[in-house]
DNA sequence: CGTCACATTGAACCTCTTCAAGCGCCGTGG
DNA sequence: CCACGGCGCTTGAAGAGGTTCAATGTGACG
């Protein structure tokens, strides 16, 4: 069988916090969506927002790192993405969410009420800024099918290229999440996923001086 | 190893027809998306459009099939959609296309020109439109990924239960598209596919009179 | 300093792939 | 009209890669 991830109910390790909402500090309209209230701050594994609650907000990752994922009635749990700072996120449907979020690690995010910007008497600016972040989340699904295609090494070496793509240092990758979020983002299990570092790790290809860190020898030659 | 679908050079099987543009018939304003130009046909394996071209056109289905792909560098085909009739296509991206279209069988498509729809000095309710339908295919994108993280036998249950929920006629289905254009959907061999409904046959819960037929004897009991 | 969650390592098993052969349908040409 | 040939599909047996189960290791925090 496939059955990975089955969230066997270790209560004490998934903090299951109930959904905050920040404080609605509507003040100022907002004409673009750099516009946003205060950041919010979130614990590790604390969730942002659930599946099937309403699209109301619009994140905005200031630190941190948040996971989103789906649950299957099988209690099997696929990690659909990470967002890290920078990254806009909540816009997985139109009107109710079909995935969950939580910070993998401390985390502060913006937020901004969806209404204030779609309200604004059709603000065509707005509104295509919201289409093009969807058809980015579209494209990154699909590139994410991809991946999900290729072997166990493939995957964990596309992982670590994603990674590094958005990191600001070159060569050098933090992972500000465990392995099995690794494991579930990629399909694979925990324990494939430490052999796979380790082997790359004795080719010569990459270094792990710690459990979230990785340092990428030879960029090019991780093929 | 996992590669599969290498594209070897079958020229004879695989029609490389370049893609055709329908002839313009600008003519009445469309205020909606439904208002589209008369329907071109297309041969079977012609293609649509093809991976980087601009995404000027959106396209509507009115009979037959038409499967999305995208081709990786090692010739792996990766199949990301099927489309029958009634769907809307053709917006896998903001600018370039990263994807390929092309007609599983001989099909009849309408086509409308994107900037028509985009010009018309910010139609809201249009771009919304547009807005909702890269939701959708964002949904669907990440049902997918969900579906390529299951066994085998998983795999072509949901394959079968997606496409029984898209026919008109309950419990019988009919696949216009060859066993290799599912396994690619399915990130499977063309043997496993095969194997498996017939396995899925023998145990009773589902008939293949023929190799475009299949009857579903129980749906609920699919599981 | 002990505990707990997370990570690593090892060995047996299982599923899907791979390679290879045979089948059946359909169009073409004799 | 039947034979041939091609293509897509089926079926079989061997092999690889990832999972599973189980035990040990390691770092953080009280």
């Amino acid at each position: 069988m496939l059955l990975r991830t089955v969230s066997e109910g270790n209560s004490k390790s998934r903090t299951r916090a109930r959904t905050r909402r920040p404080a609605a500090s509507s003040s100022s309209p907002a004409s673009t969506i750099d516009l946003m209230v205060v950041p919010t701050a979130y614990a590790r594994n604390e969730e942002i927002f659930g599946e099937g609650e309403p699209v109301d907000y619009l994140y905005k990752i200031e630190s941190g790192c948040i996971r989103a994922t789906r649950t299957h009635d099988n209690g099997h749990r696929q990690l659909v993405a990470f967002y890290l700072p920078g990254n806009l996120f909540g816009l997985d449907a139109h009107d109710l969410h079909t995935i969950s979020t939580e910070a993998t690690t401390p985390s502060k995010v913006r937020v901004i009420k969806r209404k204030a910007l779609m309200a604004r008497g059709g603000d065509m600016a707005t509104i295509k800024h919201l289409l093009d972040l969807t058809a980015a989340e579209l494209r990154r699904s699909q590139n994410h099918n991809l991946l999900l295609l290729k072997g166990a090494q493939e995957r964990v070496v596309g992982f670590l290229q994603e990674m590094a793509q958005r990191e600001h240092r070159q060569g050098e990758i933090e992972l500000p999440m465990t392995r099995r979020d690794i494991a579930d983002y990629l399909g694979l299990t925990i324990e494939t996923v430490s052999r796979t570092l380790k082997l790359l790790e004795t080719e010569g290809a990459i270094s792990l001086p710690s459990r979230w860190r990785v340092v990428l020898h030879d960029p090019a030659a991780l093929n």
